[in-house]
DNA sequence: TCGTTATTCGAACGAACGTTCGACTCAGGA
DNA sequence: TCCTGAGTCGAACGTTCGTTCGAATAACGA
């Protein structure tokens, strides 16, 4: 009982999508040499012989679902820091977007952030290129921030590690029936950090989160 | 050309305590499903099948990696504990205690980091139990820290989480050549975590630093 | 109507997997 | 001297792995 075939390139393009998400949360689930293409196939209605028509490989499948999360989430993040420039508050959009797109997409940030030395040569590469711009953008903040006074003399690459340590480490224990949503949980961790890091000057929390807030509504509204 | 036997206990654990520190290395590099009981044998210099003379199964050598070095990590922790008091020195303690195992045995604690949800049934539970104790020894600090007035009305899940967060994602980043060690690293992130936490009172970090890192020394004269 | 192109899949490939088995060596006690 | 038991390993077990191949189907332009 074969699916009408529709030679429709948007169709195409939509069953990849399709497949993706499913491969996301097998990858999720079992890691990703513990699924098998198998499982993949399982979950995603497509024959095992049908994937290999839409992905040459298993390494490709992992490359394309860490490419495109990273890329969604550090365009957001660009178009978030936009019109902000106040280093606090830039510091909290960052925190916020990296939350809110990890609580929206729980399945590719677990493989993002679990599945890291898997990958191998080109697609290796390309994955750490861009997970090095993600980086670089963080750490641009914490600079601005110490320029502005607002930060102790600390070991930069520690201190904005150490952030994204507090935040992908959520995958290992958030349960969205019980824990706080990205909302709470990104002004918690944004005050952590800020008050962890900052020196005698006390951080306008009202003022940033509030600046912060309302851009961010902005882009929650275009991401649909 | 076998290895002359001796029927000695002695030299029987030594040989798993061996297998097992190759094992560590070999989950760690690969994963334990990229894992494969050839690579930890090539690795350990045991054959296939002489292997399971020690151990009776890959599960099993994961658990026993994952209790020994929680077991390990613990106990020295209620050692280091034992004398002190001070809520924020206590805290330094425990952050001390994590890194300083963490940086000294960085195989294994990948392993306890990564290779969380693999394990199944008893060994599971029994990991798991262990696990929460840790996290229960962190959360009553946070609450004695909280008690003397030094830690805003934050979720106390949500602070300690974020704590094991920052130091836990280290086996990502950290290069031994390059970054501080230990000692560096836990002043600097229990620095962090305090700062952070606290509201309005300033944490006397020379005093809290001063003592823990004495109880400390005595520790690690113990553990050689 | 025919040929082309996009899509799908059952069946199979060789390699690698975790585990088992039986045979072997060797030291120490009877 | 023979026996026992700890230790070791090569060879093989059946299963699952990622990937490939060729045939089948369906829609569409000519």
């Amino acid at each position: 009982m074969p699916r009408t075939a529709t030679p429709d390139s948007q169709t195409a393009s939509r069953k990849l999508e399709m497949i993706l998400r499913h491969s996301a949360r097998v990858f999720a689930e079992k890691g990703y040499e513990g699924a098998s293409i198998r499982d993949i196939s399982r979950a995603s209605g497509v024959s095992l012989s049908g994937l290999y028509y839409y992905v040459e490989s298993k390494q490709k499948l992992l490359y394309l679902i860490q490419i495109h999360t990273f890329n969604t989430i550090l365009s957001q993040l660009r178009r978030n820091l936009e019109s902000v420039s106040d280093p606090a508050a830039r510091l909290r959009i960052l925190v916020h977007n990296h939350l809110e797109y990890f609580l929206r997409h729980p399945m590719e940030m677990k493989v993002l952030a679990r599945e890291d030395d898997v990958l191998a040569g080109e697609y290796r590469r390309e994955v750490a290129e861009i997970k090095r711009r993600y980086y670089g953008t963080a750490l641009e903040i914490f600079e601005e921030l110490r320029r502005a006074g607002q930060a102790r003399q600390l070991n930069p690459r520690i201190a904005v590690l150490s952030l994204f340590g507090m935040m992908n480490w959520i995958h290992t224990w958030h349960r969205p029936q019980v824990d706080p949503q990205a909302e709470a949980l990104s002004d918690v961790m944004s005050q952590m950090f800020l008050h962890g890091v900052m020196n005698g000057h006390p951080v306008d929390s009202q003022k940033t989160s509030r600046a912060a807030r309302s851009t961010l509504k902005v882009a929650a509204r275009a991401a649909g």
